[in-house]
This record gives C-alpha cells, sequence and structure tokens, in this order.
RNA sequence: GGACAGGUGGCGGAGCGGUUGAACGCGCUGGUCUCGAAAACCAGUAUGCAUUUCGGUGCAUCGUGGGUUCGAAUCCCACCCUGUCCGCCA
C-alpha cells in the first residue's frame, strides 16, 4: 500500500509508476475519492465536536429532568418535557447531520479503500523501462570453470544433452502418469533418487541461509487468513492464482484460509501488526514450505515437465529492516550473493536480470531475477533438439515500506515515532524446479548424473545417481 | 459432532449507561537518593487522522459492523476471532 499523503503530495509520481509498470488504476478517481471523504469527515468532526460539547452540558440536565419527571405530579409534567424536548432538540438535529454523512462516506469509502490496494509501488528510477520480461537487462552472469557460453552444450561437453524429462524418465526419478492420476494436471510424484535430490537441495539451501548468514530456521503455515495475502500484497491482484478454502461449500470453523505460493506470506505476516523492537534490526528469517499456485491463465505454457507445476517446496529468505533506502539496497545485494553462493557451490550456470517496470509486479521498488541455465528447454535447434534456455529459478525483490504498511508492520525511530519497516524477500531454493539445470547441467555421457559436492552429506555420501 | 466461556492500552487486569482514553499492577523512559548499582520515592508513558502562531487543539479508536439512547467500553443484533470441556481422529 502506498502513502496517501505522498500520494496527494506527488500523485504525477504514482501515475508514471503505475503506467510504467503498465497497470491499470485511476488515481485520478481515487484523488477525488479521498478528498471527498477528507471534506466529509471533516465537516463531521465539526459536529461531533458540537455534539459532544452539547452532550456535557444538557445530558446531566436532561438525566436529572427525566428522573423528575418520574416522581413528579402530573400537572407539572408538561412543562417538565417541554424543557426536556427543547434540550433534545439541538443534539438530535445534530445526530441526525453526522449519520447523513456517515452514509454519504459509506459510499465512497469502499472504492477508495478498493484503488489504494490497486495503486502499485512507483518502480525506482535506476529500473530500466520496458513492458514485459522481454525488456528485462541482464547484469551479469557466472559459470563454472570450463564452460563457454558461445558454445553448445554439446559442444561444451561432448556429447548432446537429454533433457530433463528423459533424464527422470531413465533414472526413474519422477512418475508423472501417477502424479496426474492422483491430482490432475501440472502434477508429479518425485520418487527414489528425485525425492533424495529435492530434499538434498532443500536441506542444503536452509543449512546455507541458516549457519552461513545467520537468518532465523522458522516454519510458516502455508494455510492462511486472507488477511495475510491481503498484507503481503498479494491480494486483491493475486487471488486468481490462489487456492481458497472455501467456507461456502465447506461451511464451519476454519474453513476461510488461502493457500499460500510462497512462504514469504507466512514468513512476513508473523509481525504484522506488531511495533517491533528495533534493537532486533535486521530480522533476518528462512523457512522451508510447500508452495501452492494455480498457475491460472498459464494454460499451455510449460506444461510437461517439473518447470511449472501446482505444488512445490521453497526455501525462502526475508529481512525487515528500518526504512532506509541504502539499508534496502545493501540487504538486496546481499540476499542476491546469497544465491549466487548457492548455484554457485553446485556449480550452476546463471544469470542476473535487472528486470524492467512492466516485470516487477504491484508490490516491487526493485526486483532481480536469477535464471539458471537448461540445455533442456528453448527452441529447437537445426538438430531438432532444445537449443537451450534460461530458466528463472529465483527471484529477489525489494519492496520498501510498501508490505509493511500493509501489514501494519512498525518500529520506534529514536523520537519515539512509529514507522513502517522496509522488506525484502528472495527465494534461496525451489525445488523440483532447480533440479532440473541440476540434472541437465550434471548429466554425463553414460546418462548418469553426477550429484554436486555440497548436495551429497544430504544424500547419504552418494556421487552419482545412475540406472 | 455436542456443551460452554471470552475478546479492553506494550503485557496482565478492572470497569458493565453520564468529565472513563479508560482504575490498579507490571514493563518502559526521565528524575531524586547512591562512590556506583539495586531497592525506594517522584514524574511521564496508546494509536490513527486532521489542524497548528509547533505550546497545543479537535475527532476517532475498548474484536468488526449495525442498532437503541440526549449520551455506549458498558444495553440489543449480526459477523469475525480466541479459548475451555466432552466426543472423534492422529
Amino acid at each position: 500500500m502506498i502513502d496517501l499523503k505522498q500520494l496527494r503530495e506527488s500523485p504525477e509520481r504514482f501515475i508514471q509508476g503505475a503506467e510504467a509498470k503498465n497497470i491499470d488504476v485511476d488515481i485520478d478517481r481515487l484523488l477525488e475519492l479521498d478528498q471527498q471523504r477528507r471534506d466529509l469527515l471533516q465537516k463531521q468532526e465539526t459536529l461531533r465536536a458540537e455534539q459532544k460539547k452539547i452532550g456535557k452540558e444538557t445530558g446531566p440536565q436532561i438525566g436529572k429532568l427525566k428522573g423528575q419527571l418520574k416522581s413528579v405530579e402530573d400537572s407539572q409534567r408538561p412543562e417538565l418535557e417541554a424543557r426536556i424536548s427543547e434540550l433534545e432538540a439541538r443534539p438530535a438535529a445534530l445526530k441526525q447531520q453526522i449519520h447523513d454523512l456517515d452514509e454519504s462516506l459509506a459510499v465512497i469509502e469502499p472504492e477508495w479503500k478498493k484503488i489504494q490496494l490497486q495503486v502499485p509501488q512507483p518502480p525506482d528510477d535506476d529500473v530500466p523501462r520496458g513492458s514485459s520480461s522481454d525488456d528485462n537487462v541482464e547484469i551479469r552472469r557466472w559459470a563454472p570453470e570450463g564452460w563457454d557460453w558461445d558454445k553448445s552444450f554439446e559442444e561444451n561437453r561432448g556429447f548432446a544433452p537429454k533433457t530433463h524429462l528423459e533424464l527422470v524418465h531413465d533414472l526413474n526419478m519422477v512418475d508423472f502418469e501417477r502424479g496426474v492420476k492422483v491430482a490432475g494436471s501440472r502434477s508429479y510424484v518425485l520418487t527414489g533418487a528425485g525425492m533424495r535430490l529435492h530434499q538434498a537441495v532443500l536441506a542444503f539451501g536452509m543449512q546455507h541461509i541458516c549457519e552461513k548468514h545467520g537468518f532465523r530456521a522458522t516454519s510458516v503455515p502455508v494455510l492462511v487468513r486472507e488477511q495475510a495475502m491481503v498484507g503481503t500484497g498479494f491480494f486483491p491482484g493475486g487471488i486468481e492464482q490462489t487456492y481458497h478454502i472455501d467456507s461456502d461449500s465447506t461451511p464451519g470453523p476454519g474453513q476461510d484460509l488461502y493457500l499460500t505460493g510462497t512462504g514469504e506470506v507466512g514468513l512476513m505476516s508473523l509481525h504484522s501488526d506488531e511495533i517491533v523492537d528495533a534493537d532486533q534490526f535486521p530480522m533476518k528469517y528462512a523457512t522451508v514450505s510447500t508452495c501452492f499456485r494455480r498457475e491460472a491463465g498459464a494454460a499451455g505454457k510449460d506444461t510437461a515437465g517439473l518447470y511449472r507445476i501446482h505444488q512445490f517446496d521453497k526455501v525462502e529468505q526475508v529481512i525487515i529492516d528500518k526504512a532506509d533506502e541504502a539499508t534496502s539496497r545493501t540487504h538486496h545485494e546481499t540476499m542476491i550473493s546469497i544465491v549466487e553462493e548457492l548455484l554457485q557451490a553446485m556449480q550452476l550456470p546463471y544469470r542476473l536480470l535487472q528486470c524492467c517496470t512492466g516485470d516487477l509486479g504491484s508490490k516491487n521498488a526493485d526486483m532481480i531475477d536469477i535464471e539458471c541455465w537448461i540445455p533442456g528447454r528453448g527452441d529447437e535447434a537445426s538438430n531438432g533438439r532444445p537449443a537451450g534456455e534460461f530458466g528463472e529459478t529465483h527471484s529477489a525483490s525489494r519492496l520498501y515500506d510498501f508490505q509493511c504498511r500493509r501489514l501494519n508492520l512498525r518500529y520506534r525511530d529514536k523520537d519515539g515515532k512509529t514507522i513502517f519497516c522496509h522488506s525484502l524477500n528472495n527465494t534461496v531454493v525451489a525445488s523440483p524446479r532447480i533440479l532440473i539445470p541440476i540434472l541437465e547441467m550434471h548429466q554425463q555421457a553414460d546418462g548418469s548424473i553426477i550429484i554436486p559436492d555440497v548436495l551429497r552429506p544430504f544424500m547419504g555420501g552418494c556421487e552419482r545417481i545412475s540406472s
């Protein structure tokens, strides 16, 4: 959520920000409603002040007179009643006016709130303008020694690569058919070495971020209240991406909940509605959680394999810290470098992409995607085999106070003022998607797969997966 | 599935129709005392919005929304949430 004060002061910044992000939101209308609302509130406040003042003066009198009314003789009643109704007349009139203003406000506020939740955070000035992921800008890339970016996998390694689909089939690591039988399209069942490797990657990710970088290991609810989805900024925009445990069809307590698409929701919601102690900054959390995504609107895209699926597991990192842009930028770089360490440790070639304004999503001021090289992806080369392509495996967001404002997550500065925190989040590792580059990049000419050193301790020392 | 209880400030906990934005306790901040600390004592200590001659001032907020009333934390209705006991399941 954006700061309405800032919006009033510099609406252009937000209008241009929404435009750059390709988000259609009627900011002029919001400003208009905001002005109306403020006018109404001001009028109402004045009336209330008067009502209160009168109430203090005449209230006790009325009470006393009404008491007398009970014990007094009939002949004196009319006079008493007249005095009471005289005293009651003014506050009653005020009450009616205040009530009318309430009704006017009730007309405005739903739309006012709705648009407010839709206004995106303007992108930072140094984010390149663009309309889609095609306009993202590569920052840098890395590959293990011996890998030549100008050559194909076959030229680099001396044999034609299999796709991950072929590999998991040949090595019996995934059962897609039964996955689909049980759970429908985009479902899978990891088996044997597939499941072991999946768990190894997640365990490695948790170990790395917690032990090497001091993030606090934390579990999160993956079934959450709507407020957590709104607070973290996934709603209203992402509602069609989200599974809903529906109270209409299955009434009863605990039935109106949503399945989270990322551990970020649970982690960031931990401190919602809190004024956290600034001494704890920066607050660094890591979790591993199952993530659920409906992938609505992605029909026909990446239908085969482990790339785009409804359910996966992810190690996620978040940082909450004081409201300072420079600090946020530093954290952002740190969180990205943690991922780079991990990918380098697993010897996976990757590149960093600066996402353009059109690809940022509504809540980010800046976002860096990390893409691993996947030999089995992409268009067909002349030999009829995939030419290889980068595939997004990580996404690092810098949100400033946009998310914490929604979550009502604050701290006190030196002067005791409450301030909304800044937040950031980044994938540590998401599996099984990350298994795709691991399998494809570490495959051998004989069809076996060499397990990266760093994962072996989590697989009982196993060095190689072969049929 | 059945039977209840309850939602008040950073926390605990009063209040159940009239200066109650809210007693009391704890915590926190400042001060006195002390060589220093603890204890004791004194003072202060909610959030949001608006307004301001930056000293304040006004309004709202006791789960949420509506209602009754001249007046609601207090009464009524609906909803949300939390907890307890029994049953069931792991």
